[in-house]
DNA sequence: CAGGCGCCTTACAAATTTGTAATCAACAAC
DNA sequence: GTTGTTGATTACAAATTTGTAAGGCGCCTG
């Protein structure tokens, strides 16, 4: 789970980032606005931990930014001012808790996993791997940002490929989840359908993102990843 | 909107009763707990607003009871105690926020709000009429638990009927959801598109649910209803 | 370095989907 | 009832998707 806390009391930050990083959160540290606006915008988290109070641009300023930039990640306010309308404001704003210092750690944590529970409970709807998108809802591909049209094979190829990124799937199982065959193995429709699916999102884009692995089968991936 | 308000003190719960009604809320409200779960396990709420200290039964059992009867909506807590490890245990137990008492009316309607927004957030995936069934992220159809094959152009239009259920869609709308044209009008792939569709989800079945509306286009809806 | 195996690539054919056109049936207006 | 218009239905043709087969290339093994 990636986190951004943005905060600039340095004992306060300090003491929060090793509390979550030890209970299982990867941890970005920003200790001033504008460094928070950059990596919320750029990065890729499951949540943002925002203090309000901070030098250069206040939190609800990197909020507005965050949400106007279509970034949906739940975020939690954290701050020293008590007056309701600031909570009020900070929940239409479009904040998804509110929490006033002082406050005990393991409310933070608490509501944080609250948080991401909610977030996280539906089925991801749009699959990503570099600048390739598979969107499940709409049935649309995009790689970098150009639209790609699959056809119903390719998709579905394409769509457990992306499901199970980074592992190898054997050829049988392709053939079981795209086909009914429970491959009688004389046919070759996989290669063909693994070669018409990379002309249409791997010929002309870099990274290649199909690769085959030779005696089992083939896995999606980003190349130089664990 | 409707919500479940489940508050033993006369006072406190006649004037959120008020307030949230006032701000659009259809409000039900439960003054024990065993009234309370059972309103909660049977009704039909958008969000549901607990407080603790109930007679009878207390929050943190009905809280329980929803999350094991498979119950997803959203429950706000309300308590008069402040102890920490009480606001943690409630928010473990599956809670989606806390709030203690005594707190500003404009927090709770905002915190509401905040709970609502995410909740609501998720577009449906399952479209239903009848006993007609489209699931968007599997791209798959059924009519009476059986399965229904559809072609692409067939998926895409039962899709937008669907969406729009009860909605009569002109033929131009039609046309430029589904194809690109602007309907030039000099064809009828349209109607030869419905007649398949028809054939395949209408033909043997009951009730029929693709309607005609002369002069206009098409309806998707169950016969009888307003 | 020769041979075999595994996958790639391409061309082609079969199957399916989609669009066009012609004819037919239903409905509304007169 | 007649007639004109709108949609239904069907057959057919075009386009697209999907599967098959053949030949080629590269890598591993002996």
């Amino acid at each position: 789970m990636r986190l951004l806390l943005v905060e600039d009391e340095p004992k306060t930050g300090d003491f929060l980032r090793k509390g979550l990083s030890e209970s299982g959160f990867v941890v970005d540290l920003a200790r001033t606005g504008p460094d928070g606006q950059h990596l919320a915008l750029t990065g890729d988290y499951d949540i943002v931990v925002l203090d309000v109070m901070l030098p250069g641009l206040d939190g609800w300023q990197v909020l507005r930014d965050m949400r106007q930039a279509g970034k949906q990640t739940p975020v939690m306010f954290l701050t020293a001012r008590d007056a309701v309308d600031d909570r009020v404001k900070g929940l239409e704003l479009g904040a998804d808790d509110y929490l006033v210092k002082p406050f005990a750690f393991s409310e933070l944590l608490a509501r944080v996993r609250t948080l991401l529970r909610r977030g996280q409970a539906k089925e991801p709807e749009v699959l990503h791997a570099a600048d390739l998108e598979l969107d499940l809802l709409r049935h649309r591909v995009t790689r970098a940002g150009r639209r790609i049209d699959l056809t119903a094979k390719e998709f579905l190829l394409l769509e457990v490929l992306m499901r199970r990124q980074g592992e190898v799937l054997p050829r049988s199982l392709i053939a079981s989840h795209v086909w009914d065959m429970n491959f009688d193995s004389d046919t070759n429709v996989i290669e063909v359908a693994v070669r018409r699916l990379r002309a249409k999102i791997d010929d002309e884009f870099e990274p290649k993102l199909i690769h085959t692995v030779r005696g089992i089968g083939y896995v999606l991936e980003i190349p130089g990843a664990a």
